[in-house]
DNA sequence: CGCGAGCTTGACGTTGTTCAACTAGAGTGG
DNA sequence: CCACTCTAGTTGAACAACGTCAAGCTCGCG
């Protein structure tokens, strides 16, 4: 985790969040006097479930995992974060600690900002908190269709699940190289890793997708929406 | 489904959320001009997943579940809405739309506050807005929970899960008696009806919970902790 | 060259669903 | 008052889905 030289100005910064798009100029810069970035490696921890939260973070450069850890070793990957994500947690305005682990996918720039100014911005800008009951919101959403997948879909259809989001929320390509690994998938789809492989390698056979390694192509994506909607 | 008279004032009503302490008298009144309350029968529809978010709801008496309904016939029953909880969702400032249906388990007032009204509010009351992202944040949290409980434990877990949330959150008492149907236990806990009569048959057998008909008692309430927390 | 981490495969056992049959209680109409 | 039906609850047996375990593989890296 290396320093990173704060090199730009949240004023003209393009690399924000539309939200910080309603905060006036006076604001921004207050934004911009307290934050700072920070460089990290693939693999390491950004913020870690169970700690404090003190920072609200957006990703600027790269992927972050966000991984919901319980008691046992197991782990649900809920989302990847990527650049001009925010990645704040529900800890914010409730018991200031965070609810999931961020870990780097590769080299990932994170910027962070202190939660007490974003608590600040919101007492002044009730356009600001507005855009931030939106995006929560936005947020549950994707929680209840995780939810609906993940209990009521078999294995063929969570994997689809997981490859269309990688296609389309990620990559934004039928065709990526990935720094996930099989487990990442699997916990993605709440899987073993056995599992994930084994449908993975039923979908190639079948001419659905192509992978070899961490390259992914996306063959007959009709057929891997089919495969998601029939469960 | 039938109309009900508005016999009391949102200023004194002493069933309102604590969110509402945040209102100004001036405020209160506005919600208290533009609020009514229905009283549902049980099974009633209160709102449908799918159908327009025009307003928001506080359920005032009764009880009523939460239901993430998917493409197939499969419902996730979410969590339960008793006194005084809001029913908001999340379409509110997003596409108003509601994403889950609301349905009474007995007779229930739910008071509607027009969405509008909601947003106007916020747009002057930023104490108001941050009890809204608090309040939100929790319920994220709750996702959080039920997400790993429902993809990671197995179902012994998952039930004794739903008998705690119904004495601990619900009932507040370890002996109750519910209105909710075993499909709806079932569906709580997502699993078929079978299944979850076969494990409650089970804790029976073992002494760690009695029950007949729909009078549900926890005898061993430690051992249901094990059970929630082993998987 | 060989070591180790992640990946892959198969055999096997467990968990959970499906289906079908049966039971009990709550209306309903004669 | 007695059939009759309807629904929710219950049980068992067969089956499919999924996890576990153990072994072998691959490929980058020292």
């Amino acid at each position: 985790m290396a320093s990173f030289k704060k090199d730009s100005c949240c004023n003209d910064c393009n690399l924000k969040m539309n939200m910080f798009c309603f905060l006036s100029d006076e604001q921004l810069h207050k934004v911009n006097e307290s934050r700072f970035e920070v460089e990290f490696n693939p693999d390491e921890v950004i913020f870690k479930q169970g700690g404090p939260l003190t920072h609200i973070v957006c990703i600027t450069k790269g992927l972050a995992k966000i991984k919901l850890e319980d008691d046992s070793n197991r782990a649900l990957l809920l989302s990847i974060a990527k650049p001009t994500n925010m990645v704040g947690g529900p800890g914010f305005l409730t018991d200031y600690r965070h609810h999931f682990s961020v870990v780097a996918l590769e080299k990932t720039v994170a910027c962070f900002i202190e939660a007490n100014m974003f608590k600040e911005i919101m007492s002044d800008n009730t356009t600001f908190s507005m855009e931030m009951i939106s995006y929560l919101n936005k947020r549950i959403m994707m929680h209840y269709e995780r939810l609906t997948s993940l209990t009521h879909k078999h294995m063929h259809g969570r994997i689809a699940d997981a490859l269309l989001y990688l296609a389309d929320a990620i990559y934004t390509s039928d065709s990526f190289t990935t720094t996930l690994s099989r487990q990442d998938l699997a916990d993605y789809s709440a899987m073993t890793k056995e599992s994930a492989i084994r449908i993975l390698k039923e979908f190639k056979d079948e001419g659905v997708i192509s992978f070899s390694g961490d390259q992914f192509e996306i063959l007959n994506k009709q057929s891997l929406v089919n495969i998601s909607e029939k469960g």
